[in-house]
DNA sequence: CTGAAAGCGCTTACAG
DNA sequence: CTGAAAGCGCTTACAG
């Protein structure tokens, strides 16, 4: 592969001279130029970015260390943050924790080691000794969805407690009295967070979370299914199961669906995070939809503030509630979803 | 950040000594060992990959692009090639083409330059000269699921004609005579193959498959949707629409929603791909799984073989056909799905 | 405007 | 077993 001093021989300059049409240095005679120009394109030279980096001490590349690609959720979160990334001239590496502290240690570790400039993360628990000391270690740093409390780092993500409210009152509203949740791990914000504002909201109905109605999941699918037979177990099983993402809502469908129960007349499901398939699923599913696109789009320009000296600014968008048919027929509206419903489009 | 430098002062070695206890090297004494990982341990040093590399002209890393991060196929073709490469000691970057070659172009470019040892490619298209030129410059490549015909390069790939035979036969069994597919682009093996492999499926019943009952999708959601409204449009609709890819069927199952037709008393849906949503659809839905896990897997080992100088092997594994009730009730078993079906699991 | 030279942080023959 | 030194491919003050 040609290195830049096959282009400098070839052009009949020095390195240095190639080095700086390379990098638009003004001070290029024209003359200079052409003949540089001319030689990479002969040689079909590319700079390895390698030994700039070394040299600059920057590599323009972010990590991003995301709990599970799998989560449909995510997926769109990474496609987001490349997007934007790539828009403002950096080019991102992702880590798939799958939901396993060890793992988020080795991409956060792997992801350091590269030198990349800065580390978006959605944290699995609650902070390993490595991702405390690189948050306070220097390293350019911005939460994503999920955060770890007491660490100074900005948080992008979005609020669900008012969505969570809204589910609430229509479930109300359609007669359910006996709620259920299928949380997320306690070791992650979005876990207890979802678990306080269904309580809250329940409250505000004069209605209880019994311990039963708590099931413990890990947001995956396996977990929803498990923590469902749970409850359909009990001896008064609840009237409607909120899952607290939508993989532990399939698992959940996958429970329901094994018992041969009809959803919403046997039981009703909601979830949290809104994704595509929730439209055609029997029966489409009510869910929180989280704007998960301009979450990921804030948090890449958070952090890239946070890289070029500028300061960053920590964001907290509102989430909204997309209803639709699995926890009973609206009294009002017949149609499955608001018109505004992204998923749908 | 500390450097190798400071390691050997703390220590009161050279680097050399460093860099030779660092890298396992047998001809270092106990005691410079010893001293040398304490220095380590009180430096908190790490080793910066970006220096590594330069001097030894080998990233261990990996670069997967792929034709759509979106798409749950890829997605878990994405996870299982950064787990096979974890296991060999390799990295894995990925880059999204979005099925944009412009794109693709760009992610080959930035991975090139960044010295990965190594390619995976999912092509979105023909193939660009910047790629063919990769793939004959010397640069380790292996294609996976796609792939570029001409070109020297090893393929690991699914062949998924005997599962269509398999469905054909189904769908003729359920007494359904005019079937239509939506095809993913003419410039992609796999959006060829599939429409060749049903096309030739269906002559073994003595079917055509007509002009008008072969619409041009592009592997996206949008695409399913508009190509399954020409359908219904026609004078007469086809029985069976069977889209090549698990986001157009989304787009199929959104066009046929919108009509208020159902499925499949109306019109039945296959799909080439199976996920997990495909359970819980209404109604389950009917489709060619592809090995995807083994898939990616194997073309992580193929890659590592050239890259490491043994002789990579091309793999085809088979696909099969997961029946569900998307195409009418099935005569004899009345359950959904066969036992071995992996998406229920 | 241009080039010689230093240096980024490593690894690795080479000599001892 | 150990260290001094070269060199990977760049960029960038510095001097001219």
């Amino acid at each position: 592969m040609a290195s830049i001093k096959d282009v400098a021989a070839e052009a009949g300059v020095s390195v240095a001279t190639v080095s700086r049409v390379l990098n638009d240095h003004p001070s290029v005679s024209d003359d200079a130029r052409t003949r540089v120009l001319a030689a990479v394109d002969a040689l079909g030279y590319r700079p390895n970015a390698v030994a700039r980096s070394l040299r600059t001490d920057q590599t323009r590349t972010l990590g991003l260390v995301i709990s599970d690609v799998m989560n449909p959720y995510f997926t769109e979160l990474a496609r987001s943050v490349e997007e934007e990334a790539r828009t403002l001239g950096y080019s991102v590496i992702i880590g798939n924790a799958d939901e396993r502290p060890d793992l988020q240690d080795h991409h956060v570790r792997t992801l350091l080691d590269r030198r990349i400039d800065g580390l978006l993360v959605s944290p699995t628990d609650g902070g390993s000794p490595l991702m405390l000391d690189a948050a306070r270690g220097g390293t350019p740093m911005v939460f994503v969805d999920r955060w770890i409390p007491g660490v100074d780092v900005p948080v992008v993500r979005s609020d669900g407690r008012g969505a969570v409210r809204d589910l609430v009152a229509h479930l109300h509203a359609l007669g359910h009295r006996r709620l259920a949740i299928i949380a997320g791990p306690a070791a992650t914000t979005t876990g207890r967070e979802r678990v306080e504002a269904f309580r809250e909201a329940l409250q505000a109905h004069g209605l209880e979370l019994p311990d039963a109605y708590t099931g413990q999941g890990d947001f995956q699918a396996e977990s929803g299914r498990r923590v469902t037979e749970g409850f359909l177990d009990l001896p008064e099983p609840p009237e409607v199961v909120f899952a607290a993402d939508n993989l532990m809502a399939l698992g959940a469908l996958d429970a329901v669906r094994a018992r041969g129960l009809r959803i919403p007349q046997d039981i009703a499901l909601a979830a949290f995070d809104d994704i595509p398939w929730f439209v055609h699923t029997d029966p489409p599913i009510t869910a929180v939809a989280q704007p998960t696109g301009e979450l990921g789009r804030a948090a890449v320009r958070a952090l890239v503030d946070r890289i070029e000296g500028r300061p960053p600014q920590s964001v907290t968008l509102p989430a909204r509630l997309v209803v639709r048919r699995s926890c009973g027929e609206q009294p009002a509206s017949p149609e499955s979803a608001p018109a505004q419903n992204r998923s749908q489009s």
